[in-house]
DNA sequence: ACCCCTTAACGTATTTGTTACACAATGCCA
DNA sequence: TGGCATTGTGTAACAAATACGTTAAGGGGT
């Protein structure tokens, strides 16, 4: 079949308001590391059709803010976080996915310091969830879920966007623990180290682990400024 | 300021009408590599605030479809093609992008073979246009289109989409050619030959090139079985 | 004070991948 | 038959990734 000189939404004037309901919001993912896991935070639900499951934290956009500022307003809403690592990741808009009718949503995937701001979580329905514990979800949750997991496994390959989810202070222990648990993979821990060093990216602190029971480490912080630097020679190959 | 029990679309039962009115489409960024060239394929939009600039080929999502089978639809209509690579890049929806009210877009990116179609555009307000070339387009579609081209650039470093671009069979060097257009760098053509004669993703399809002004080379296609294969043994790395 | 436990800090050899580089052979065309 | 454009091929130098074991520090218990 030809193409034809049909209508187009970019060419031809259009009825703003189709014949058909619809709403638009945005879910966040939001993840934490705490206590050597990953983990999520989840509200229960209280809809009829998935009562007592967990969802997302979300919101329907409003008439004038952007998608971003949703996004972010729901975690500001939530955890009283205002500075984060907020990332919109996949827009999911299947037919059936809410029952109440048709909802396309924007999922967002945050990354927080889970003590920064756990003391701030009063509402006793949200709760942090280890990510490999969760089996299923309301709504289309859990695909969400996985494909933001699935974004943040390939994007700690690519950016150090990992230090969102350590404290300002931390260990290569710590350091490499994350990865592993986000990966799925163990690193040999001297490589790991020689790596890490090599990408030019820590801080030493001159600061120690404290009130661990074992050696205590040396605390690094993440060296934004050299990154911001050497992020200009990008680099190209290919890795298939 | 702690986080407060308010309503949460995922909680609480929601009004599906909000009390704005908006609209919700599709957006294809669709790109092809012809005569040495990506290109991208546009409109010209009629809508007063864009005459006679160019647009994406987008429409406004029907009720009954979801987000990827609307994009899917948009290609069928316009391209005459029904089997195309066709992913996802991201939604755009800052307040004031669409100058007939609100309107949400979702980015599609599609690679064509321009070869393939390239007879069945019938409508003449249809062009391609070398994504070198362009400096403007109407809406926020200038945007869009280096979103896209960003992710391009990504993903054919990740995975081997770049096969889309092509025709089935095709040389090494049209290979070569097309990640150096889309990367903007050049390669070395021994090594990119040991390099990608290593992945074993393709088959010597034991013909020539022909028509070509210069010794022939050899024509090669896309080893789609091979790669499913291979991309079980997920590789993890860090590469920042 | 001492011992035990846990984890830190450190270096080298091997293997693997990346880069840089030059020349003969093919097919077309005039 | 010579000239032009481009194919096809190998190797050495260098860089990066991997595998691997020993000594040292601090905490806790006795």
């Amino acid at each position: 079949m030809p193409a034809l000189a049909k209508p187009n939404i970019n060419t031809t004037p259009i009825e703003l308001m189709p014949d058909f309901q619809f709403a638009l919001s945005v879910d966040c993912v939001i993840l934490g590391y705490d206590e050597g896991v990953l983990k999520v935070l989840l509200i229960e639900s209280d809809l009829p059709a998935y009562k007592g499951q967990w969802s997302l934290l979300g919101d329907l956009l409003g008439p004038e803010e952007d998608l971003d500022s949703a996004s972010y307003r729901v975690l500001k809403e939530r955890t009283g976080l205002t500075d984060m690592f907020l990332e919109q990741v996949k827009t999911f808009g299947a037919v059936d996915r809410h029952p109440a009718g048709r909802v396309i949503t924007v999922a967002y995937l945050a990354l927080v310091n889970v003590k920064d701001h756990q003391l701030k979580i009063t509402d006793n329905a949200l709760h942090w969830h280890a990510v490999s514990d969760i089996k299923t979800m309301a709504f289309d949750h859990k695909l969400i879920l996985d494909t933001c997991v699935a974004a943040l496994q390939r994007k700690i390959q690519e950016e150090p966007v990992i230090f969102n989810l350590l404290e300002e202070k931390f260990s290569l222990r710590d350091l490499q623990h994350v990865f592993e648990q986000i990966l799925g993979v163990e690193f040999d821990r001297r490589n790991f180290r020689k790596k890490l060093f090599t990408t030019g990216l820590l801080t030493d602190e001159n600061e120690m682990e404290k009130q661990v029971r074992h050696r205590p480490g040396k605390l690094y912080s993440f060296n934004r400024k050299a990154y911001e630097q050497m992020k200009r020679k990008t680099f190209v190959g290919l890795q298939f």
